[in-house]
DNA sequence: CTAATTATGAGACATTTTGTCTCATAATTA
DNA sequence: TAATTATGAGACAAAATGTCTCATAATTAG
């Protein structure tokens, strides 16, 4: 990507913008997010954000890419300690306010909005390909034997996380993970 | 609950109304969903849908709670191949565009809308209950060894089936729904 | 350092939307 | 048949939306 040398007042603004957006997403939901609230809270002129972003919707979407989701990646070895992390670090970000209002945003909007489907499509892709990733890392030491696609995998890591946090609005104890790990194939260690 | 003899004309605008947003619910999601846009669809006046709802959001919420979704209802036993069926139907309801748009719209709303919370609260406890009566039915018939509580079962199985629908938006065969079965715990059959 | 460029905030402006009325009419009920 | 009541149409003020212009200040080019 060729980022245009942009200039420093632009960039404030846009800044400026992007977190005022955010905040408002966080605290009153994605219909809160419209250029005038955003101009007001980011202390920005109404017509700024109007040049940046034409339509709110297309802000919403740009406040939700840039929060982008670093779960699983790097994967290491052993594998399955380092899962166990990241199935860990994946449930306690979901509990985060700013975190769970994006992630289940861009579920829903990706209902109606094809930018944002895309959006999503390419989140659990990434999570999908690196949990492939990782799982046959681990398979290849030996340390586990695959009873699952790549995709079969992580909904049956990620799924339940999901359930339990944004459903059952309830934790995600270690045992849990654990029993998702199990369930994946059969681990020899 | 006491329902008041209701005068038909009442009745028939709550039913044209409620029909309406649900259709715009379905259409163009939430946002679109307001007093004149409904009134446009619905046939009826302005005036009238603010009558019945004077926030859009209250009667936003009363047509997700109107469309109640009935899972997990009446175990029998086996319990095994009904469990099967039961997530076959979830899966395949999840996929209609109106199920998705209400039930997504209810996980979401819930971030910001205490009354959305309420009833997703609802939901969640009616089907973690079921799963729980289903399963309790099956070890007493020595058909399982359970290897979780209701509330984990409940995670394992229907979590999956959210993410593989609702996220990598592909099909839940009935080799996975299998999957998922089995590894809520050892099964004797 | 100076001059040209450019993003900005403030606000004007027409348009649309929102929320609250009133009122004549028609459906319902007593 | 007469009284009640929900309705649609529309008036109305207030707020929000989207598109302008313009003076100003920050930035950049020369």
């Amino acid at each position: 990507m060729m980022k245009a040398p942009l200039d420093p007042r632009a960039a404030r603004s846009r800044e400026a913008i992007l977190t005022a957006a955010r905040q408002l997403l966080l605290a009153e939901g994605p219909a809160a997010v419209t250029h005038q609230r955003v101009a007001q809270v980011s202390g920005t002129g109404r017509a700024t954000v109007y040049r940046h972003w034409p339509r709110a919707e297309q802000l919403l979407l740009d406040v939700m890419t840039g929060t982008d989701l670093p779960f699983f990646r790097a994967p290491q070895s052993p594998v399955r300690p380092w899962l166990h992390r990241q199935l860990r670090q994946l449930a306690d970000e979901l509990r985060l306010p700013t975190v769970a209002a994006v992630a289940l945003t861009v579920i829903q909007g990706s209902l109606w909005d094809p930018g944002i489907a895309r959006s999503r499509d390419g989140m659990i892709a990434a999570i999908d390909e690196r949990i492939g990733v990782a799982l046959v890392l681990a398979e290849r030491a030996g340390e586990v034997e695959l009873g699952a696609s790549a995709t079969d995998a992580a909904a049956l890591l990620v799924g339940p996380v999901l359930y339990r946090t944004a459903m059952q609005s309830g934790r995600v104890d270690d045992d849990l993970i654990d029993r998702l790990i199990d369930r994946v194939g059969t681990w020899r260690t």
